[in-house]
DNA sequence: CGATGACTTGAGCACAGTCAAGTGCAGTGG
DNA sequence: CCACTGCACTTGACTGTGCTCAAGTCATCG
């Protein structure tokens, strides 16, 4: 299945990621017959740290998980690929190994361009060129944000803009949480069981209500975002 | 002084910038006519949270610190720009205001290209364009490291990396702090009171030494690095 | 020489991490 | 159908790191 240009997955990457629209019909094309496309399952890696970063890799359809492992041994997620998200900060500027892992968590298909063929193609479309400027700007914003709020506010504090944020992108007040508590817990700098005493307090505080273990729904969005 | 083309400080800028060099001399006489420079004092700010950000700024000469302040009112300082850094990353995707703030720490010279002319410039040179994502590539790895230092890390262990980085970085074992103790400690999302105390315990293990008030010495490099 | 700001040191406290025991649930096999 | 296992999660008790507040020292500069 992989390699084949014109494939049905390869479309919906390039239709999908934010970076290749706009692009014209014929650069449009071009990119979809460089793309190659794989399936990974549940907690299956798409990469891993010290695997050479040689490619860009975007999400079709599915979710997976980037994360870091720090020296000390500590778990720590930097983000959620979701459907039309893309990863390769470092795929796509060295040839240096990969420092962080990716792992589908649910069956999840991507996409990935080789770096070169990547390369090669921003040298001849600008239009793609000023649109990965722009994606990775973006991504510097948020992850700058990330640092500021993790070095500066408290657990509960996080937490609460994480499950606002969460609410956010789904458009629902009352979700399903997208993750395990384990992995909001190394999303957050934290453990488990101070995201499961955290979920009390705010629900104590009727912020929140858990409906159950996994499904929650916000009860004072306001009252969440003034959580010290 | 300020929009002259061809003047010595643009000429600078261009030369120091990494995103520059690797250009055709062509490239960059274009680059040179369309910087203008500027002076800022020891204190001065450079840009403020709110302004539209709609530049590209390079330090040609001195220090300048980036920082956000959280919502909390905490601030959090973000990179120090040296001479030859430049920063831009939300000033160049978007009409969106700034978010961050940068303070000039001694006497500096700056360097700034529009967002708009900047554009062009890339969609005209796909060289520059190439070399403006390998440079956001190469900041986006940085952050993401140091939001998972920040996040797992003990405050001792950031201080000791911060320590080594800097050495490494001055290529000196022995060293002037080039920040204040506040500005290290809103860095490392601390306190000035626990820098200091920090600083005497890894003194007290004989991993440095305390010359003076802000002079350093780096006693067991390898110990540094092991800090838990 | 006094004033200002940077830094240090100390005491007390709170947030959140660790460790440990227990609960609830899903999947497996008898 | 129920016991068993494994895993995610919860709850409790304890501890420690690092923050806050406050007082004191030191250095620089007018």
């Amino acid at each position: 299945m992989a390699h084949l240009a014109h494939n049905h997955t390869a479309e919906d990457c390039v239709e999908l990621v934010t970076i290749f629209q706009s692009l014209s019909k014929e650069d449009t094309k071009t990119v979809a017959s460089l793309v190659s496309d794989k399936h990974y399952q549940s907690g299956e890696y798409i990469y891993q740290a010290g695997n050479s970063a040689d490619a860009l890799t975007i999400v079709a359809h599915g979710q997976a998980k980037v994360f870091q492992i720090a020296t000390n041994g500590k778990e720590q997620m930097l983000r959620i690929l979701q459907t039309g998200d893309f990863d390769g900060e470092a795929a796509l500027f060295s040839n240096k190994d990969r420092t962080s892992f990716a792992q589908a968590l649910m069956d999840t298909d991507v996409c990935q361009i080789k770096r070169s063929d990547f390369q090669k193609l921003m040298k001849t479309s600008p239009e793609l060129a000023v649109n990965m400027v722009n994606a990775f700007g973006q991504r510097i914003v948020q992850l700058e944000q990330q640092t500021t709020e993790a070095a500066t506010s408290s657990i509960e504090s996080r937490l609460a803009s994480y499950l606002l944020e969460t609410s956010a992108g789904l458009k629902k007040e009352q979700f399903e949480l997208p993750l395990k508590k384990k992995d909001i817990a190394t999303y957050l700098g934290t453990t488990p069981e101070t995201i499961s005493r955290k979920l009390s307090s705010l629900a104590k505080d009727e912020l929140i209500e858990k409906k159950s273990n996994t499904l929650i729904k916000i009860l004072d969005a306001d009252g969440l975002a003034m959580v010290e």
